[in-house]
DNA sequence: ATGACATTCTTGT
DNA sequence: ACAAGAATGTCAT
């Protein structure tokens, strides 16, 4: 299935995370509408400006609400998000190593991630099973690249977090049903109390903490989650090129069918999928919409700053 | 800039 | 089994 989301809509709201259900103010329609702007013209990046204008506000609000949400100004977003910017993660020396625990199969702390997470892959039998027997619950929630879907698997301290989606307000049934088709037999409930704590640990980077890594379950074919381990391995403020990680997986050529992986990561942004750019620093592509993937990279930078 | 094609893996018949 | 398609890359025009 295939979607088209293609505005970008990017909220943090007074750097709470909101639920899907609660009331946007003028805030938030303001601030997704300039990092649509800035993201959709990143080519010949607007000044501040013609920012403001096209928001009907002044200069001085739109630096300061923009900085509020980004934690850099629209000026250092803009950059962030071009070509130059992009090949400069690309250049970034030291590469990132495969987790000898995938080796074995166990989960382990990643510290490359600066939301440090443990991750698990799932039996293979569960991937055969398309879900057969998995209890997942979903919730919806407001982030700062817009509604996410994020689902979870077990309980309290077992809790592990098995994808994560995004889409635009209005699109969530969509979303759903594109992370349904992946476990078309897993039973789904709602349960926006459960998933509404993992939000709030995975969009602020307050909660980032090596003391309480993040849960995550890989569930996927063997290439896939090889592929997802590699991402994973990519630090905050680099990235890391399509055949680069056909080389980290050692099947050099098989270059197209990382892209096919990278693209049905299940657990977007907690698996930086939004790190592997084309060789030449193009973005090339991204299953949530191509603005979607420039605003994550434009936060990170703030985020990095 | 555009297009053909090489190459590998997934998925739907 | 088989064929089509995918978030690529390279080479030729």
């Amino acid at each position: 299935m295939k979607h088209d989301y293609h505005s970008p809509k990017a909220l943090r709201y007074g750097g709470h995370i909101l639920e899907a259900n609660e009331t946007l103010d003028g805030d938030y329609v303001t601030i997704r509408k300039a990092v649509e702007f800035l993201s959709l013209r990143w080519q010949d990046q607007p000044s501040l400006t013609e920012l403001a204008s096209h928001l009907g506000l002044g200069e001085t609000a739109t630096q300061k609400l923009f900085t509020r949400w980004a934690g850099i100004s629209p000026k250092a977003f803009s950059q962030a998000v071009t070509l130059d910017h992009a090949k400069r993660l690309l250049r970034d020396e030291d590469l990132p190593i495969l987790d000898a625990s995938f080796e074995l199969g166990l989960s382990s702390p990643s510290r490359l991630h600066d939301l440090f997470v443990t991750h698990e892959a799932m039996s293979p039998g569960i991937w055969k099973a398309r879900g057969g027997g998995l209890n997942l619950e979903y919730g919806f929630h407001q982030c700062p690249f817009g509604q996410a879907l994020v689902m979870v698997t077990g309980e309290g301290v077992n809790a592990s977090l098995v994808g994560l989606a995004f889409c635009d307000a209005g699109e969530e049934a969509l979303a759903l049903e594109d992370m349904k088709s992946r476990w078309p037999n897993a039973s789904y409930s709602e349960n926006i109390a459960l998933t509404r704590d993992m939000a709030k640990r995975i969009f602020d980077p307050q909660n980032w903490s090596p003391d309480t890594p993040l849960r995550v379950t890989l569930i996927g074919t063997d290439f896939q989650i090889r592929v997802w381990d590699t991402l994973l391995g990519i630090p905050l403020g680099s990235a890391k090129t399509y055949s680069d990680i056909a080389e980290a997986i050692e099947n050099p050529k098989a270059v197209r069918a990382v892209g096919a992986a990278v693209g049905r990561n299940p657990i977007s942004f907690v698996v930086p999928c939004h790190r592997a750019l084309g060789k030449s620093g193009a973005l090339t592509g991204y299953h949530w919409g191509l603005t979607r993937k420039r605003a994550m990279l434009g936060w990170e930078a703030g985020v990095s700053a």
